[in-house]
DNA sequence: TTGTAAGCGTTATCAT
DNA sequence: ATGATAACGCTTACAA
């Protein structure tokens, strides 16, 4: 690999000077400088970004973690995240991992990236901690559930949004609301959402039972699963069920269609995030929208302030409500 | 940040014996090594990453670039990627770019990556033989279009599995079959399917009318507006069209139920890749299946073949054709 | 305006 | 079995 040195040597100058000339120092004459940018066109050289980082202790690089690539709602998040990054001239790079190797991302991005973005994920407060102390600012674009509580954060009020819904299904004559969740036991930001369903149930007079929660796994076929038991087993005991994502409760779509059971007539079935998917499903989904343009942008803005010193506030965005057929029969 | 140094004059030995426990040299005794490894647990130490590459000229990490992550098809490639790649103990990550903003790759990748992987995306010429001129071999997981011709990959052979798709639609009575491809200009993987797909109607004996194509710009929305502009001037000259991928055949479904065109009916409509999404339209979207896992695991082995210095070879993988209700009328 | 040289945190060679 | 020490390619005082 060419170096720094070579180019120094057939421009006829120290290291030095090409440094000057690769960051812009005015200091430089013209013609050196001309002669420098020859030489390193000459040989197509190009920097060492390892050797430059070590040095300055900036990489200029941030690492976006995501739990699950394979919900689109996830993935269009990650394309805002990264145009927003981009323009402040990071580089962004995407990487999942399983809880099991969540201590070697430690080893992994120390030293690596100047900020950690979360995506769904959700790292232990030891963690989190640990990369704080080597200035190494953590944000996460959805609230984190318990484990992950120390963690900077934008999300919507999931609370409020999800009491818009149970209004519409109360509005459908709906008192009986079921919720699917996505991995109960590991705490998510679905663990968020439930919570918000939960409080949002008791603010509009409905009671919970407990053995109205499923666990959907987060993911399409998980829940159909999951759904598709119960009802093999007998007739749900409530009228309605919303999933903490769209890609559940499209899952339950299909639960629905294998078991005989009639959308929205005999179950109502809502999500939440509004995915591309929702609006071609049969019938198409009722759910809340999440913005994930502005979400983006808010998340990145709070992880560059942070990384710039500042501390880290509190905001929570606005969802709204879109009402299609598997909530509401369409009439003709 | 705690450094080597440190770590070694809280051990009571020198900076070396710590690099020799850290790489797990055998020549270590068992009670300095103790010592060593308390001192590192003393005070958090985390090997400096960057400054060990910077001297071994080895990163194990590998780039996936992607051309379009809100296609679950691509994201659900990528999720066997870094499987398949952690489990050769490489650090994975994703990264997008437009083509304008090739050349900034160049110096990004350079000296920070093991190699590089394409997903969906073509590099120019030029490119390519920047990377593999410095080492950093480059393989692609769906054959670039012309541009990207010298990269090495692996692929369906699209000629052979179109025609599988082709005879079924000749089955159902069609003889004149449409294409939709993505961003025709652009030179893209969509790109091969579409010269395959003509190879195949060729070879089915039809006859290919260049009116027939339509550029769904390899989305959902953008697909189902090319179409739907087409439907509304007139009745399409084809009663058969097939999309480059699944994502463009559910918007033509969408376009076609926004013009009350019926399927398959009145046009019959199938995709390839068979995403998720396409058992769950209306109607079920016919397709060609993609082997997402073992095209992963073929691919790696390939890239990590050639840092280790082996030759590119050709291999083509085998898809299925799975029939659904957009081209055969369901019964009952 | 340019050159010298120290240092970033490692690894690896060579002594000891 | 361990310790000095020279790289790796870069930035940056400071000196010239």
């Amino acid at each position: 690999m060419v170096s720094r040195k070579e180019v120094a040597d057939r421009a006829g100058v120290s290291s030095a000077v090409v440094s000057y000339v690769l960051n812009d120092r005015k200091i430089v004459k013209e013609e050196t400088r001309r002669k420098v940018l020859q030489a390193i066109e000459e040989l197509g050289y190009q920097p060492n970004l390892l050797a430059r980082s070590l040095k300055t202790k900036k990489t200029k690089q941030i690492a976006v973690l995501v739990n699950y690539l394979g919900n689109p709602f996830e993935a269009g998040i990650l394309l805002h995240l990264e145009h927003e990054l981009r323009e402040h001239g990071y580089f962004v790079f995407f990487h999942t991992y399983r809880k099991e190797e969540e201590d070697q991302l430690k080893s992994v991005f120390m030293g690596r990236v100047d900020g950690i973005l979360l995506l769904g994920q959700s790292l232990q407060a030891s963690t989190v901690a640990d990369f704080e102390s080597r200035e190494v600012p953590v944000v996460s674009v959805m609230q984190p559930g318990q484990a992950g509580s120390r963690i900077a954060y934008r999300d919507l009020d999931w609370e409020a949004e999800l009491l818009k819904l149970i209004r519409h299904l109360q509005e459908q004559g709906h008192t009986r609301i079921g919720f699917m969740s996505g991995e109960i036991a590991s705490a998510s930001h679905y663990e968020v959402r439930f919570e918000g369903f939960l409080r949002a149930l008791a603010a509009a007079g409905l009671t919970w039972h407990p053995e109205d929660q499923l666990d959907g796994g987060g993911r399409f076929e998980d829940a159909e699963r999951a759904l598709g038991v119960r009802l093999a087993a007998g007739k749900a005991p409530f009228t309605a069920l919303v999933g903490a994502n769209d890609l559940m409760a499209a899952g339950c779509l299909s639960a629905c269609r294998g078991a005989g059971v009639r959308v929205p007539e005999e179950l109502a079935v809502a999500g939440c995030e509004n995915i591309l998917m929702s609006a071609q499903t049969d019938p198409p989904l009722t759910t809340l929208h999440y913005p994930r343009q502005p979400m983006a942008t808010e998340a990145v803005g709070l992880l560059l302030a942070m990384i710039d010193g500042v501390q880290a506030d509190m905001k929570a965005l606005d969802g709204e409500l879109i009402v299609r057929g598997s909530t509401v029969r369409i009439h003709g």
